[in-house]
DNA sequence: TTGAAAGCGCTACCAC
DNA sequence: GTGGTAGCGCTTTCAA
């Protein structure tokens, strides 16, 4: 004795309306094989009834999730918060109609992977150990994209920005305003922003004909702590020191801080990466590299649509500009 | 003349096995009523095929969809990063095995709202007119708990922070240093942390038998800039001011940029809320008082899952407490 | 313009 | 222990 369940199907609407449960699914699916007069009937009984169409029995057919998968390397404390807000935001209002965006970090591998979850995913990739999980996936699911970092994995759309030249760009307006003792805080070694970001850095030096000392050079973490502690190591060995090029504004307000204790805001030279709201607020205001979040995410996410919905993509690889925001973090050097 | 599906289904597996579906059926879901080298001779046709099960097939069946919602107020700028980002990780490690989670913001009301794609729904809620919205959808899926906003709808798990008393404390803090003249810099007004954080701040110099002076009351927008504009405003309009409970903690260094400015850092003592990160890196560091983001999140996302899983949930409400961090914004008044 | 039948891939239920 | 059958709610295909 099973009492009836509580949902409306497409079946119950049927007989209230006295139709056939495939006049209702052409009237959901907006079919124009339908006669006005009996869709205005069936619409009516399905207002009446709230009845919502079952996303799942659909899926099941149409063997398609309605669903994409945004999967960062990690959602740990590796990259900024903004940043990867700024990516899901983007990504979020991107979305196709119907679509619905599952949030996973990938640092457990593909233990909870499952194919049949979504039509497609973005991978947020941060370091060269994601290729393998990314390659992995890609043998199952062919419809992904790779944003934020360039991937070797052949055949994959991969949308990323030229932090080299963001970085090179940054150093260079520093060597320009007559700043010769560079320094680099850098964030973790393995995450390829950073590598990037470094030979930016070194090509700027080079090309000026300026020394690199490794003295100078510091890896901390990305965050507002580890600018603070490595400008704090950086002051303590290496006093010559008159800018700093950081790998992020996070590290870039923690470099500022440990000024500030010291007495030496002002004297030495700061500039950031990322342009996050923060670095309008700081004192002196940073002057940093405007890395295109949105556009990236924007791009990388309609691109994913454009696999699943089976367009051809002919630019497999899209790398995107950044640009110099200076304020007074980084002025003319005074002696 | 149609070619075969490229994914493996139970049954393809239970034919290179040579078994039944329903064998194959019981080995995936670990029932023991397998022997096990059957068990064992299946299990090696999986990994070889490298099967995964087709979720939505077994979601059709079992009514389950092994997915919750994520639902925020608005996924834009009305709330900080960091603490989107905090409730996110949190209910994303507090995941039951299996379970995936949506992300949405339920700004757009019900219009893209379907039941059947989520087994429940933790709202991070924001502003009272988020209730007509819980509620309709309450009404067709009672699975729902509502977190860090009181609400009024009857029979809803709340998970709530006493923000009031947490106000409150922040602004006798101020009190008992010595600080007579204390404004108060909000948010959004329609925000009901702004409304909580107001009575706490009221309530406290009633306590004290302060005047409450609307003059020194302003009310701009969540972030930097929004506490910037204020506190520039406040510092135009009402200059004796010796304090500032600013509502939380990215107004706070708004205003901390906004007195540095006219030289006045220091001398105007500035209060936060949230417990952000960034409040460790401002100068002076900030006093703040901690919110448990990350407890609640939890004690939703459990909640939840009780929910899902059918147990009964005794306290429908709870309310977290606050704690003051007290840092170098705030110390004793000297005149 | 409408409807009947088949079946998406899986699990629940019953039989052996 | 194992297997057959029904059916979750929908769309696709074909027939009327």
């Amino acid at each position: 004795m099973q009492s009836k369940p509580s949902h409306k199907t497409i079946r119950d609407i049927a007989e209230l309306a006295g139709v056939s449960l495939m006049t209702v699914s052409r009237v959901i699916n907006n079919s124009p094989l339908v006669r006005e007069s009996t869709r205005e009937k069936v619409m009516a009984i399905i207002e009446e009834q709230k009845f919502k169409v079952n996303i799942t029995a659909r899926s099941l057919v149409s063997q398609k999730t309605y669903t994409i998968g945004v999967f960062f390397s990690t959602i740990e404390h590796k990259v900024s918060d903004s940043f990867t807000m700024q990516c899901l935001r983007e990504i979020y209002n991107t979305l196709a109609p119907g679509y619905n965006m599952v949030v996973k970090d990938f640092s457990q591998g593909l233990y909870e992977y499952n194919p049949s979850r979504t039509d497609g995913i973005i991978f947020i990739s941060m370091q060269e150990s994601d290729d393998e999980f990314i390659s992995l996936i890609q043998q199952e699911n062919p419809k992904i994209v790779v944003i934020n970092r360039r991937t070797s994995i052949p055949n994959i759309i991969n949308i990323t920005i030229d932090e080299e030249a963001g970085a090179k760009a940054a150093v260079e307006l520093l060597i320009r305003k007559g700043y010769k003792n560079i320094g680099l805080i850098n964030g973790q070694p393995n995450i390829q922003a950073n590598i990037d970001r470094a030979n930016g850095y070194y090509q700027a030096l080079q090309e000026a004909r300026l020394p690199v000392n490794a003295a100078r050079i510091y890896n901390g973490s990305f965050n507002f702590e580890g600018g603070y502690l490595m400008m704090t190591r950086l002051l303590q060995n290496t006093p010559d020191v008159d800018a700093v090029f950081c790998a992020n504004d996070e590290i870039a307000v923690g470099a500022l801080k440990a000024l500030e204790e010291r007495g030496l805001k002002g004297k030495i030279a700061i500039v950031g990466f990322n342009d996050s709201e923060i670095g309008r607020y700081t004192t002196p205001p940073l002057t940093t590299v405007h890395k295109p979040v949105d556009e990236m995410a924007r791009q990388g996410c309609k691109a994913l649509f454009d696999l699943i919905n089976g367009k051809e993509h002919s630019e497999l690889r899209h790398v995107l500009p950044t640009e110099l925001v200076i304020r007074k973090s980084a002025t003319k050097k005074i002696d």
